[in-house]
DNA sequence: TATTGTTATACTCTATAACTATA
DNA sequence: TATAGTTATAGAGTATAACAATA
C-alpha cells in the first residue's frame, strides 16, 4: 500500500499520463532516429509545406533560434529542407525532402502503436468516452490540438 | 478551421494536456518561489520523513546527483535540510523545515486551484467518469501514482 | 569490495540579445 | 527603421563517470 492519502487529482493524473505517453511514443519512434520535437516538425511541415520559420516558431510556441537549430538539424539528415524565397529573399520557407515524407506513414503507425499500448485495457466504449471526455477538457482549455506542446514544458 | 485532418488520439491528447496541467500547476506554484520538481520533492518528504537521498532518486526516477543539486537548491531556500543517519554515517536523512512544511497546505491549494482550472466546463458527473477512466489507464500502464514524473520528459 | 553521496563534465533544450541581410 | 533568420551566450535539467567517506 502506498503512502497516498487522497486519491490523485484529474490535473495531477492528465501530468502524469501526459507524461508517461510521450515516452510511450518516444519509444515508438526512437528506430526512426528522431526525436519528438523533430516528429512534431516533420508532422507539421507534411501538412503545411512552404511554411516559414517564423511560421513554425509561432505554432511550436518556440523561439526562432530554437527553429533554427531544430531544422539544422533536420537538414542534416536529410529530412527537410530550407529554400530562400524569391518574393522576400529574407525568408526562409521549408519542405519536407522525400525522404522526410517518407516517415510520415511510419509516425502515423508509431502514434497508432501508442494508442493501443496507452489504452490497454480499456473497452472500445471506455476509449470513445475518454476521447470524447479529453476533448471537452482540450476545448475548456482553448488548446490548440494542431500542435505538440511537449517539448515545452518546464521545471 | 485548422488543418486538423483527423480527431487526435487519446495519446496525443494525454501528452498535450498534461503538458497543459503542469504549466498551470506552475502558474500556481509561482507565488511560493519553488519549481515544479521542488514541488514534487516537497510533497514527497512531506508523507515520508526521514527518507534518504537514494530513496528519494529511486522514487523520483533521478539520478543521485540530480537529486543532489535538488536538495542543495531546497537547503538553500530553508525548504529541507539533510542529517547525516547515526547508524550509516554515509546516508544523509531528508527533512522538511518548519519552513517547508509550511508550504505543504499552499501545495495542496494550487493542486485544487489547478483541478478546477483544467476541469472548467466539465460537470461533476463528467469530472467523476474521466477521473475513474485516467484512474483505470493509469492501473493498465502500472503508473506508481505517488510520484510526479513530468520532469522526466525528454525531448 | 560495495555503497552513499558528491563533484566534474558534457549534452540538450530553452531563452535573450547582438548581429546580418534584406525590405 | 523594421523584419527574418542567424549566431553567441547562458541557464536549467539531465546523465555518466570519477571520487571521498564509510561500511
Amino acid at each position: 500500500m502506498p503512502s497516498q492519502q487522497r486519491p490523485a487529482r484529474i490535473g495531477f493524473l492528465l501530468s502524469q499520463l501526459g507524461t508517461h505517453a510521450a515516452e510511450v511514443f518516444a519509444e515508438q519512434i526512437q528506430p526512426l532516429g528522431i526525436t519528438l520535437s523533430e516528429a512534431g516538425v516533420i508532422r507539421i511541415l507534411g501538412r503545411a509545406p512552404g511554411m516559414t520559420q517564423r511560421e513554425l516558431a509561432t505554432v511550436l510556441g518556440a523561439t526562432q533560434s530554437r527553429v533554427v537549430a531544430l531544422i539544422d538539424g533536420l537538414e542534416r539528415k536529410r529530412l527537410a529542407a530550407r529554400t530562400r524565397s524569391t518574393s522576400d529573399r529574407r525568408v526562409q520557407q521549408l519542405e519536407l525532402t522525400d525522404q522526410g515524407r517518407d516517415l510520415l506513414p511510419r509516425l502515423r503507425a508509431a502514434a497508432e502503436a501508442q494508442e493501443q499500448a496507452v489504452t490497454k485495457g480499456l473497452s472500445r466504449q471506455q476509449r470513445a468516452d475518454l476521447h470524447e471526455l479529453l476533448e471537452l477538457v482540450a476545448a475548456g482549455q482553448q488548446l490548440d490540438l494542431d500542435v505538440h506542446l511537449g517539448y515545452r514544458r518546464r521545471s
